[in-house]
DNA sequence: TAGGCCATCTGGTCCT
DNA sequence: AGGACCAGATGGCCTA
């Protein structure tokens, strides 16, 4: 905590003085506010222990009075007395002011558990630390936001690799695992040679690119006949992540689009033509040590004290091949984060970045 | 044992 | 005056 300049001197002042008993007051503890010690921690102790040895050479009342420059006056008001029962007050809104914090603390861990539990990679026993957890939240809404723009369907290394932007060794790691993939792959140097190609194989249910380059040869996400009206974005409507994947792009097509809405995990929806980028959410992405969600997810729903209503997992099962479960299509949106994300067209019920800006 | 992560306390600032 | 928010400080716990 930085001090301030008015602190120093009046410690300074709270030292040199020798506090004249007040007579108009039947008070007996006196000090300024400032001054008063934290009887808690004794933080303001050490603050003032610092101040005294870093201040400059301290001279008596009687010196200062007598050659140094007289340093004007604090102007304001007066500080109050420290009185018994000032101080009881203090302490006493200090200790609300605690407890205050510490919930509002509470309230925000909350909601991070929550978002733990929406990022492709959630553990209840290796959970994400808060800025692993942002920062993978950031990566998974670009990402996602990415392929909505582009219309391509990521391969899993990509797809992987965008979600460990800016992570650390360890949280790659565990999203690779996540996304049943070798953790080598993710790793800048690694250009993803065919030893590291076993994984994907038949995990999200969609056609296996591995068996190619994944940055030339890439499985288009629908038929092109399923896409009929292309979608146009502007370029002011692109996301400022952009991670270079170089693969076969498809347009998305407003039907396209609607498959997307229908089958991510934030949208109810058959299950057909699954878009498996949208199944990412750590609800849906076995973790080895979770389980995967059970069956009775749906069941779940209204009586998790989530509102997200997230499925109940297996802590019993080995990690395994990923089976995307069948409860996904259960899936109901907690309609106020429907709400929130505005960015659904409210007619046509399509990805509309402006949607939420009228 | 160093470093990362976390909870908590704390004082400052802004706002109502 | 008091609450919300913020950032610094501190100490505990855990892990490589």
């Amino acid at each position: 905590m930085p001090i301030k300049e008015d602190e120093y001197s009046l410690e300074v002042d709270m030292d040199e003085l020798d506090l004249p008993t007040d007579d108009e007051d039947d008070e007996d503890d006196y000090s300024e506010i400032d001054d008063q010690p934290d009887s808690t921690t004794g933080e303001n102790d050490k603050r003032s222990t610092k101040d005294k040895k870093s201040g400059p050479g301290r001279k008596s009342r009687k010196d200062d009075q007598s050659d140094e420059p007289k340093v004007p006056k604090k102007r304001g008001p007066k500080k109050k007395k420290m009185t018994k029962a000032r101080v009881a007050k203090l302490k006493i809104r200090r200790y609300k002011a605690n407890s205050r914090e510490r919930n509002r603390m509470h309230g925000l861990n909350h909601a991070l558990d929550d978002l733990r539990k929406h990022v492709p990679c959630y553990s209840k026993t290796q959970k994400l630390s808060k800025i692993e957890t942002l920062r993978l939240a950031r990566n998974y809404i670009f990402a996602l936001a990415d392929i909505l723009k582009n219309g391509v369907r990521p391969d899993s290394v990509s797809f992987a690799k965008s979600l460990s932007k800016g992570l650390s060794q360890n949280t790659m790691n565990m999203v690779a695992g996540c996304l049943q993939l070798n953790p080598r792959t993710l790793l800048p140097e690694s250009s993803y040679q065919k030893p590291y190609q076993f994984m994907y194989e038949n995990a999200m249910g969609f056609t296996s690119a591995l068996s190619h380059d994944p940055y030339t040869a890439f499985p288009t996400m629908l038929e092109p006949s399923h896409c009929v009206q292309q979608r146009h974005i502007t370029s002011s409507q692109l996301s400022p992540y952009q991670y270079s994947v170089n693969h076969t792009t498809v347009p998305l097509s407003t039907s396209c689009l609607s498959l997307q809405r229908n089958t991510s995990p934030i949208y109810g929806g058959n299950r057909e033509a699954s878009y498996p980028t949208g199944s990412m959410t750590s609800q849906f992405v076995r973790s080895c040590d979770i389980g995967v969600p059970c069956d009775n997810y749906a069941n779940n729903m209204n009586s998790s004290g989530n509102s997200f209503g997230h499925p109940v997992v297996d802590s019993t099962q080995d990690c395994g091949v990923y089976t995307l479960p069948d409860d996904l299509v259960d899936f109901q949106p907690e309609p106020a984060l429907e709400q929130d994300l505005g960015m659904i067209h409210s007619t046509t019920g399509l990805f509309d970045v402006n949607a939420g800006h009228v």
